[in-house]
DNA sequence: CGTGTCCTATGACGCGCGTCATGCTTCCGG
DNA sequence: CCGGAAGCATGACGCGCGTCATAGGACACG
């Protein structure tokens, strides 16, 4: 279970708008981003006026798929979900969370994101440009270490979401929630709380189904006292129980 | 379309053993290997004795899914596909050529491999203990770097893929010739051939599907002109009917 | 208050494809 | 020459799930 940093985005930020225009901007929270906490303090100030900040507010576009990757993005505050288009549907490759890079693969690749960006949440990111960016993972091996370290994980998850995709769609649900517990559950008395909204829809491109399915899932375990939507999340009541239904069908 | 090596494997060495015992054992391939290949003449000398050089006949298991990490492999002469078990199936996760590193991921995040590796055609492969390869990112950044190249590239095919499973099975296929011709493929005045002996399960298993799924497409294509199944691989005759065939279905 | 839109929910229907079963070929060792 | 194994092929059947249609609840709008 990872700690989630405190998600405070200023509202006069959430706007999509570049805070770097504003002349007392804040600093950059490189603490807040492991890849780049290693940098010095003199590297951090030569790196400073290069960068942006800039804030989204929930469902803003960070960039889309397709778009030149001339920039690269590291996460603050606030979640983000990767998305691909495949044929008429989508699909949310991932969702990232506070501290990790974002569209770091296509920027490195020199190719177009292949797949689009879009805040979950109030979100706060960094842009460095392209260029800046190979300058310092040029320079700074510890940053490319840091990089390397970071994709081998996303590169194990994913291959353990492509085995997952063979199964039925409730056992891929169930193993979203799993992973989601594992990564961001919080433990309550009554269970283990998941705090991200999701909508059924989200639900249904994360695995990989349509809009009904996931509702028709969702409503039994609900049905089945197993799990909880709530607000501003999910609550999980039984998590041995959701594998179990799983795997039955 | 990759150029591919002479994969020359002398019969004697196609048994799974160690070649390393061998005395006059020839010389590690560095030059087929492109991670490797920045390294200088002496870097080479002070490697060589560390590693092994090992070869597995068409079948063999390279290692299983669980294994410890204890060496990585770079694969000079043959194909490998990884293997990740499923519930009841499995599913193939990628296909590695020559110059690839095998399991880089499981040695350098230290956790047991996630999948398994099976030679899909008689390979050589080099090994090197995880304490000599920590050593050796350790001083030599251009590796990381090459690292780090790779396995962006096989991130940005695996999302394509994880995005290509939510289309039917047909479509699966399809994609999978187009991926395969586009990688290994040689033209051929009649189409482009794919110097790859699939078998109907193997196709399957990259399709995440049943081997009746799969040869039942394999046949409708067969029937329609579209593709030929030949000793040692296949014989694309259209590919853009292959494309409308599967968005069809 | 009525009238939009958005999300959640539920039923009916049909097709893709997984499962089971059967039979064909090729290749191998005895 | 025969028997067994492995790979390829094809038909029958049923269920999961995608598609279409309908409807209710929450919230913003004029």
């Amino acid at each position: 279970m990872n700690e989630v940093p405190p998600a405070v985005v200023p509202a006069a930020w959430v706007a999509g708008e570049i805070i770097a225009s504003v002349p007392e901007r804040p600093p950059i929270p490189f603490e807040a981003i492991p890849i780049l906490a290693s940098l010095s303090g003199d590297q951090r100030a030569a790196l400073s006026p290069l960068c942006e900040l800039i804030a989204f507010e929930k469902g803003a576009t960070i960039f889309g798929e397709g778009d030149p990757a001339e920039k690269i993005y590291f996460l603050f505050a606030g979640r983000v979900k990767i998305v691909k288009a495949s044929r008429d549907r989508e699909l949310i490759l991932e969702i990232l969370g506070p501290g990790e890079p974002v569209g770091a693969v296509a920027v490195f690749e020199r190719r177009p994101f292949p797949a689009a960006a879009v805040a979950l949440e109030p979100c706060g990111l960094v842009s460095i440009p392209e260029r800046s960016f190979f300058a310092l993972i040029e320079k700074n091996p510890e940053i490319t270490r840091r990089l390397l370290a970071g994709l081998t994980l996303r590169l194990i998850t994913l291959n353990r979401r492509l085995a997952d995709m063979t199964g039925s769609v409730a056992y891929r649900c169930a193993r979203l929630f799993e992973t989601l517990a594992a990564r961001i559950g919080q433990k309550r008395e009554r269970g283990v709380f998941l705090p991200l909204p999701l909508s059924r829809q989200e639900i249904a491109d994360l695995a990989g189904t349509t809009i009904e399915t996931a509702i028709r899932v969702m409503s039994r375990w609900q049905k089945a006292g197993l799990i909880e939507t709530e607000k501003d999340g999910f609550l999980i009541l039984d998590a041995s129980g959701l594998r179990s239904a799983a795997d039955a069908e």
